[in-house]
RNA sequence: UGGGCUAUCGCCAAGCGGUAAGGCACAGGACUUUGACUCCUGCAUUCGCUGGUUCGAAUCCAGUUAGCCCAGCCA
C-alpha cells in the first residue's frame, strides 16, 4: 500500500514523509468500512491548567479530524465534582482556541449525559451485568485481590435484578450516605486485568456539581462514563494516552453491553515530555505557593498560559508536536527541539530591532556633537514585506558590553583597540581608546567613524569581520528584559528533601538597564520582536506599564562564538 | 512471582522479509550589514541481548534483559 503522503494545500505544508500508526489504523478502518468518517475529541477534566503535554493530544485529535475531513469535539470530562471547577473550564477553552483547534459548535460536558448514563446503568442491571454492593472501600480493595492474586467474589453480587434496581434508584434518590453503596459491573473477579474485576461504575457523592448543581448525588466513574460519552457523540476514534491501554477491554465491554450500534474505538499513544522541564502539578503548585514563580502563567513554566505569556506562538507548538511524532514509546524531547521550532516560526515574521541589554557607552570622537541623522533599517532583511523603519544615529551610542574587549582572544572580531567593525545600518568605526573607572571597569569606548562607509553606499574598499548593534544614547527607550536560561533538572528534583529549593527554576535573569531603539515605541502586550543577536522577545502583558516595557525572552539565538576560558 | 505496553544514532522518529529515511543536537566548510539566517559536508556495517528459520531478518520464531503502566468509591 502507498505509504507516502504529500500533505494538504495549506500554506504551512510541512511535508510529512510517513504516516503515524494512528493514521494507519484509521485508514485501515476506513478502507474496511468499519467507519465511514473520522470523529475525534479532546476530553480534559476541568481540574487544572493545560500544559504542553496536552497540546500534543489536542493537536493530534484536531489534526486527525482535519486530515480525514471529519469532526473534532471539545468535551469536558466532568464526572467527579470533587475536583472540578468552572474556572478551569474557561482557561482550557481559551488555551485550546489559542492553539487553533476549532470545535465549531460542538462543546460538550460529560455531565450533560448523566441521564443517559443512569439509563445505561439500569440497562446493565436488567441484563444482570451490574449489582449494588454494600462493601466498604477497604473491603472492596481486599476483595479485589492483588496484582498476582485473583480477587474474591463480592458477597452482594448475587442480589436479584429487582433488588438491584430498587437499591440503585434509592442511591440516586439520596437515601444512602457517601461511600455506603456502589454500583459494580459484574465481569470477572479473577481476571488478570484488575480493571475487569467487577469495576465500580457509580459511586454516591452528595456534592454540588459545577454544571448540574445538586441534581445528582451519584456520579459515574470514568471507565463507565467515557465510552458512553464517546458513543453518544458519535466519536469513531477515541485517542488517549498509554496508561489507559489496560482499560480498553472495559471500554469495549461497556459499549458492547450497552449495545451501541457504531461503537467507538480506543487507540492509545505515548505522552511526550520535555527533558529537564518541570511539569508535575505538585511541584508547580509548591513553586506558586512559595512565591518562586508568579502564578500558573509564569513564563518559566510550560503551561499553555505560560507559553503564551512568554511569547510562544501556536504555530511553533504545532510544529513541535509534528516534529516529535506519535508513537507508543515513552519519550522525552530535547528542549532544543522546541527552541528550533520557535526560531523557525519567528525568524521571518518578526521585526528585527537593535536592543542593548548590557550597555556600555561608545563615543564617536569625530562625529559632530549635537548632530543626528536618521538611518533606514529594514525590519527584516530576509523578509522585505515587513518594511523598514528609521533609527537615529548620534555621536554617543550604547553598545553591548561584550562587544568590546580590551584584550581580545583569538578570533574575536568585534571591537578592541585598533580594530574596525561595522555599526549595523550605519558606519564602520575604529576603536581608538577607552576609559576605565577606579575598579578597572571599562566605562566608555572611543572610536572614529569613516563617513565613506555608510550603510547602503556600496562602499567596498575594505571589509570588516564584525558587525555590532547599537542604540542612540539620547533617544533610546529604556526597558526591562527577563532572560530564562536553564531548565530545572527533574532528576535532581526541584526541592531538596528538607524542602529547600534545589535549583533556580529556569534561572531567571532580570536586566533593568536595557535600551531599545526608538522604533519600539508603542509596542503593546504580546507584541514580539527579534532583538539583534539577543534573541526573540515578547512584551509581558502582566508586568509592563505605561512607563516601562518588560520583555520576556522567548528564545535565544544560536551562537557559536564562545569566549575561551 | 499476575496482566498490559515499549525497546532503531546524544534526543525524537521512519521502517511492516530484500540489504538502516528524516528532523533536532553536534562537528567542519562557504556565505554574511546579526559569529544569526541560508547553503554545502560529515555523523548507526547496525536495529536491547542470545539463538533459530531464510539465498536474504531491524522486520518472522523461541528465549532473555531493561524500562513504563495497573491493586482510587481519580481521570
Amino acid at each position: 500500500m502507498e505509504n507516502e503522503v504529500k500533505v494538504d494545500h495549506t500554506e504551512e505544508t510541512t511535508e510529512k514523509v510517513s504516516k503515524n500508526f494512528i493514521e494507519l489504523e484509521i485508514e485501515k478502518d476506513l478502507a474496511e468500512g468499519v467507519y465511514d468518517t473520522v470523529h475525534t475529541r479532546f476530553p480534559p477534566e476541568p481540574n487544572g491548567y493545560l500544559h504542553i503535554g496536552h497540546a500534543k493530544s489536542i493537536i493530534l485529535n484536531y489534526g486527525l479530524a482535519q486530515k480525514y475531513g471529519g469532526k473534532f469535539n471539545m468535551r469536558f470530562d466532568d464526572t467527579n465534582p470533587t475536583k472540578e471547577k468552572t474556572e478551569f473550564v474557561e482557561s482550557i477553552k481559551q488555551d485550546i482556541a489559542w492553539l487553533g483547534a476549532d470545535w465549531e459548535d460542538r462543546l460538550f460536558f460529560a455531565s450533560d449525559y448523566f441521564d443517559q448514563m443512569y439509563e445505561g446503568a439500569v440497562k446493565l442491571i436488567k441484563k444482570g451485568k451490574a449489582y449494588v454492593s454494600d462493601l466498604s472501600a477497604e473491603e472492596i480493595r481486599e476483595y479485589r485481590g492483588t496484582l498476582t492474586e485473583p480477587g474474591k467474589k463480592d458477597p452482594y453480587s448475587d442480589r436479584s435484578i429487582e433488588e438491584n434496581l430498587d437499591l440503585f434508584e434509592r442511591m440516586k434518590n439520596g437515601e444512602f450516605e457517601d461511600g455506603s453503596k456502589v454500583l459494580r459491573a459484574k465481569i470477572d473477579m479473577a481476571s488478570p486485568n484488575i480493571n475487569m474485576r467487577d469495576p465500580i461504575i457509580y459511586r454516591v457523592a452528595h456534592m454540588h456539581h459545577h454544571n448540574t448543581g445538586d441534581k445528582w448525588c451519584i456520579y459515574p466513574m470514568y471507565d463507565f462514563a467515557h465510552p458512553i460519552e464517546d458513543a453518544i457523540e458519535g466519536i469513531t476514534h477515541s485517542i488517549c494516552t498509554l496508561e489507559f491501554e489496560d482499560h480498553r477491554p472495559l471500554y469495549d465491554w461497556v459499549v458492547r453491553e450497552l449495545e451501541y450500534p457504531h461503537p467507538p474505538r480506543q487507540i492509545e499513544f505515548a505522552k511526550m515530555y520535555l527533558t529537564n522541564v518541570v511539569t508535575g502539578k505538585r511541584y508547580i503548585k509548591k513553586l506558586v505557593e512559595d512565591g518562586i514563580v508568579d502564578g500558573w502563567d509564569d513564563p518559566r513554566l510550560v503551561s499553555i498560559a505560560a507559553l503564551r505569556r512568554r511569547g510562544f506562538t501556536p504555530e511553533s507548538i504545532r510544529k513541535f508536536v509534528e516534529l516529535c511524532g506519535i508513537s507508543k514509546a515513552n519519550a522525552s524531547a530535547d528542549y532544543a527541539m522546541l527552541e528550533y521550532c520557535l526560531r523557525d516560526d519567528l525568524k521571518l515574521k518578526k521585526s528585527r530591532m537593535m536592543a542593548v541589554l548590557d550597555p556600555i557607552k561608545l563615543v564617536i570622537d569625530n562625529y559632530p556633537e549635537g548632530q543626528t541623522e536618521m538611518l533606514p533599517a529594514a525590519n527584516n532583511m530576509e523578509n522585505p514585506e515587513l518594511g523598514e523603519h528609521e533609527v537615529p544615529f548620534e555621536r554617543e551610542l550604547y553598545i553591548e558590553r561584550d562587544d568590546f574587549m580590551e584584550e581580545p582572544p583569538k578570533k574575536y572580531f568585534r571591537l578592541f583597540p585598533g580594530n574596525e567593525v561595522r555599526l549595523m545600518h550605519a558606519y564602520f568605526v575604529k576603536c581608538v581608546g577607552f576609559e576605565k573607572d577606579e575598579n578597572g571597569k571599562v566605562t566608555v569606548v572611543h572610536c572614529t567613524y569613516d563617513p565613506a562607509t555608510k550603510a547602503g553606499s556600496g562602499f567596498s574598499e575594505r571589509k570588516v569581520k564584525g558587525t555590532i548593534h547599537w542604540v542612540p544614547v539620547h533617544s533610546a527607550i529604556k526597558v526591562k528584559t527577563r532572560l530564562y536560561e536553564n531548565i530545572i533538572d527533574e532528576e535532581k528534583g526541584v526541592y531538596n528533601e528538607d524542602g529547600s529549593l534545589n535549583l533556580n527554576p529556569n534561572s531567571l535573569t532580570e536586566l533593568d538597564n536595557c535600551y531599545v531603539e526608538p522604533a519600539i515605541r508603542g509596542a503593546k502586550a504580546y507584541d514580539s520582536f527579534q532583538f539583534v543577536r539577543n534573541g526573540f522577545f515578547c512584551v509581558d502583558y502582566k508586568d509592563s506599564t505605561d512607563e516601562e516595557l518588560v520583555f520576556n525572552r522567548i528564545v535565544s539565538l544560536k551562537s557559536s562564538f564562545k569566549l575561551p576560558k
